[in-house]
DNA sequence: ATGATTAGTCAGCAG
DNA sequence: CTGCTGACTAATCAT
């Protein structure tokens, strides 16, 4: 009998033991899980905030890539205007040329008739031009054959 | 006695009831709350996926801008092509017409003689060309002064 | 009172 | 076991 009532009361200091470990045990769980359980919630505010920036950002660059196109597509039509004024200033030489070629033609049909006086002096065989004298004021002297 | 049991006996049921009513309500209240708990979650992660899916759209569109972007400085580059041959091609042209004006010049030298020759004509006032008579082979009378 | 949100608790999974 | 996360509950805020 005292063995077993000692027995017991071993069995069951040790059974309050137990539970008091196993309680503090889960407190210190519990504990741990309250920040455990903070912490997640702070890592999704945080992760969402990051999302958030990164949006803002790339809305931010989408501007910037958008007055970078205007910018390109700007420069392009200038260089359209000025290739299409060095056209026009092209046909205008064109042009110019072409005229300047016509008028030489002119001219050219107009000194044709000195031309046929050259010839006509040229096949003149029977005419020849001849230096007398040195003197300033050189008669000249025609020489002139009958055919 | 007995009023007082039954009113016992009342208040007693009363108490239970109010106990029965409060348990009830706040059951309720418990339920309707998990269920907006749950909305609650749900909200969140529907948002967290419209923020994921406006981000990947925007980097979907960027790399569209910046496709547009090589386009457009493409185009430029190559209006800038165009551009150049052009100025080469008026500078080749305005380089021809000088050599052609050049060209011309010189003719106009080599001619000067010819223009000599016919200042000599007109200035030698003494020399007279006319024509005598209207047969095929006509003879050329010149007649010459002395001075 | 109703609905939303926050913080704490537990269950359950993953490493 | 430790740490994380989903779901539930109570407390609190806001309408």
């Amino acid at each position: 009998m005292k063995t077993t009532r000692e027995l017991n009361k071993l069995l069951k200091k040790r059974g309050i033991d137990k539970d008091r470990q196993k309680e503090l045990k889960q407190e210190r769980r519990t504990l741990k899980n309250r920040g455990y359980a903070a912490n997640c919630r702070v890592k999704r505010e945080t992760e969402e905030k990051t999302l958030e920036k990164r949006n803002d950002k790339m809305r931010y660059e989408m501007e910037i890539k958008m007055s970078e196109i205007e910018e390109a597509k700007k420069e392009t039509e200038q260089m359209k205007r000025r290739y299409c004024n060095l056209n026009s200033e092209i046909e205008q030489l064109k042009k110019e040329h072409e005229l300047y070629l016509m008028k030489v033609e002119e001219d050219n049909a107009t000194r044709g008739q000195e031309r046929g006086l050259k010839a006509l002096l040229a096949n003149r065989t029977e005419i020849k031009w001849e230096k007398v004298k040195e003197e300033p004021v050189s008669p000249i002297s025609l020489k002139t054959y009958s055919i």
